[in-house]
Formats: structure tokens, sequence, C-alpha cells
DNA sequence: AGTATATATGCAAAAAAATGCATTAGTCAA
DNA sequence: TTGACTAATGCATTTTTTTGCATATATACT
């Protein structure tokens, strides 16, 4: 249940905000470790609130719905830095393309050439976007606070993480390719 | 649920075996790009066969509890193969280490040290032991069947995918050792 | 005028996954 | 002889995730 912790971090490196914001950040920029639904969202937050570490108030709005103001408590901030200290495992991968690479030549080599293609542009799209946030956030990495290197290191892993699946797309093109 | 995929596409690449052989396939290399506990593939075994996408046989044996043998029909193989031609998107990510690097500045550095390290090692290991399948099964690249090709890449991606998050915790631990 | 998109939040049901517990019988070591 | 491990399979419960559907107003496009 680390979506709860995502939430809290999210709430407290980039400050208060809405269930709204929130899935809006997800998608964005935290989507490249942590997927999450708005449905998911808006309930951990109530959640969340429950547990006392997020309060919550309304904001009146006019010609549109109101919005729930949520921020992270000082009960919060512990529990996620208790949380922090708790050692955990890596996640459990379920990657739909290596079973269908597993299972390839069950199917015309063409098919599975367009198919890693395909996913190669999505890498090298997702790519772009975070190397853009890199190059804008944090031009001279020499000089960030110790907070800004947290951050930094989040981007990079989602840099690192969509390169390499580019590289193996590339590798499995070529070796496929090879007729 | 391509759960039921993983299964199939293990039962036709390594050949038909018991539940109890696919927890021991899953836990040695499947699991490199899926995970599954023994109670959902057992499970998941069943439903394949009301689907018909599997065949099992009862082996009766002495001093050990009979076994289902599981074979992959001409029926799964098809429904597998047209699984394949359907395009999938990138696997959702959820990485507790990334949600806890985001707010690592929290908690001493010494402890996001030892963490980083600890995940550092686990990678390695898992690395070397993908390594070594690599080393045995796959010596010469230049001369594989089409088939052996598309096992040869899936363990290439469990080892671009771990000497990844090697690279990745080196990169992370050098720059919040300097001090 | 109609369609799409943005803002802002939610309920309900179904599917999938995780967790805990259970059985039977053999081997192997301390 | 107690404890741990391997072989082999399963049920039940809870948690988590996904999917479908719903609502209200405003603005911008076509």
């Amino acid at each position: 249940m680390a979506l709860a912790h995502a939430l809290l971090a999210s709430l407290l490196v980039d400050g208060a905000c809405s269930g709204y914001d929130l899935v809006k950040r997800f998608d964005e920029s935290i989507s490249c470790y942590w997927m999450a639904s708005h449905q998911q969202i808006y309930k951990e937050l109530r959640d969340l609130e429950k547990q006392g570490w997020v309060s919550s108030e309304t904001i009146a709005q006019t010609g549109r719905p109101n919005k729930n103001l949520y921020s992270i408590t000082a009960l919060g901030q512990e529990h996620l830095a208790h949380w922090i200290l708790t050692p955990s495992v890596p996640t459990v991968i379920r990657e739909d393309l290596m079973i269908k690479t597993l299972a390839g030549f069950l199917v015309p080599n063409l098919a599975m050439l367009d198919e890693l293609k395909r996913r190669r542009q999505i890498h090298l799209d997702k790519l772009a976007v975070l190397k853009e946030i890199e190059r804008q956030e944090f031009p001279q990495v020499a000089a960030l606070s110790r907070e800004q290197k947290f951050c930094y290191l989040s981007i990079r892993r989602g840099i690192r993480y969509e390169a390499d699946w580019v590289a193996w797309c590339e590798e499995a093109i070529a070796l496929l390719a090879e007729e």
C-alpha cells in the first residue's frame, strides 16, 4: 500500500494540492515509477485523512466544483519517514511484452518487429519528456541541495528505465531483422 | 490477465509439467518479468483447463502426492498466438524505492545509502544468475534458431533490467556520498 | 448547435493479487 | 526425535487494482 506513501511524498515535495492536481502530478511525472487512477487517488486521500496523515480544507469555487485541498500533517511526515526507513523489496515485474517475446515464434516475424518498433517509440517519447524535465529543472547537477538531489535521482531513474527499454528494443529488432 | 498467457508460454516453450514445476520455473527464470505465487498459478491452471487452453493428466505417485501434468492444447496455442498479436502497453511501474528516494531527505543520509547498497546487492545477485544462464544456454549467439532467439531476448531483457538498476544505484550512491 | 476538453469528485462491481493457513509423506541432518 | 526441507496441491479472506458509470459547469472548437 505504497500508494499512500506516494501521495504523502508528493504533498511533501511539491506542496499541498487537490486530488485532481495529484492525478495530474501522477500522470506527468510520478507515473514513471508509480501509476494510479483517479479513483484510487481520491479514495486513498479520504483514507489518509481518516488516519490523520493528511488534512483537508474545502475551497469553495464558483463556476466549477469545489475542491478539497490536501496537506500532509506532521503525523503524516513522521509516518512517511518511518516507512522510508523500513527496507523494501524490488517491485514485482509483470511485463506482457516479455511473455510475448518468449513465445514470439508463434507469430510472423514482421508482426513481432512491428510491436517492438511500436514499443521503442513509446519509450523514446517518454524518454524525451523526462530528459526535457532534467534539462529544465536540473541544469547544473553539481550545485544541488540535499532535497533536490533526491528529486534529481528520481528523474534519473525514469530516464535510465526508458533508455534501457529503448536499448533492448534496438537489440531485439536487430536480432530479429537479420534474416 | 496475462498470467494465463505466461503459463501457456511456459508450457509451450519448456514443455508440459505440473503446477509445482511451473511454480519453480516462475521462481527461477520467468520471475524476471512475471511474478506469481503458487496460489495464483494453481488456480489459473484450473481456469485454463475450463477454457480448454490446457489439458491435464493425473500422474499417480507413491510416497508423494499425485501430480497433475498440464499440457497446452492446440486451442491454447491459437489463443496465445492471437493474444501476442494484440498490441500491449508498457507495464505499470510501482516501485517503492523510488517513492522513498523522492522523500529521502526526511531520513539520515546513511540510512538511504544503506538501503541503496542493499538494493544494489539484490540486483547484482540476480544479474549474476541471469548472466550464468546466458553463458550456459546461449554460448554462441550467431547460431540461434528462431525460437531460441526469442528465449535469448527474454534473458537479455532481464540482464539489462538488473544491470540498469545496479547502474542507477551506483549513481545514487555516488551522488549522496559526496558530502 | 453540437462536440470535445478541462475542472473536480465520487460509487459500485468485478477482477486480480496478496496473505494466511492446511494437508500428506518422504528425506536429511543435528 | 525434533526440526527443516522437498514434493504437491489447495481453500478462504482480505486487500488492491481495474473498469464502468455518473455528475456539474465552463470554455473552446467546428
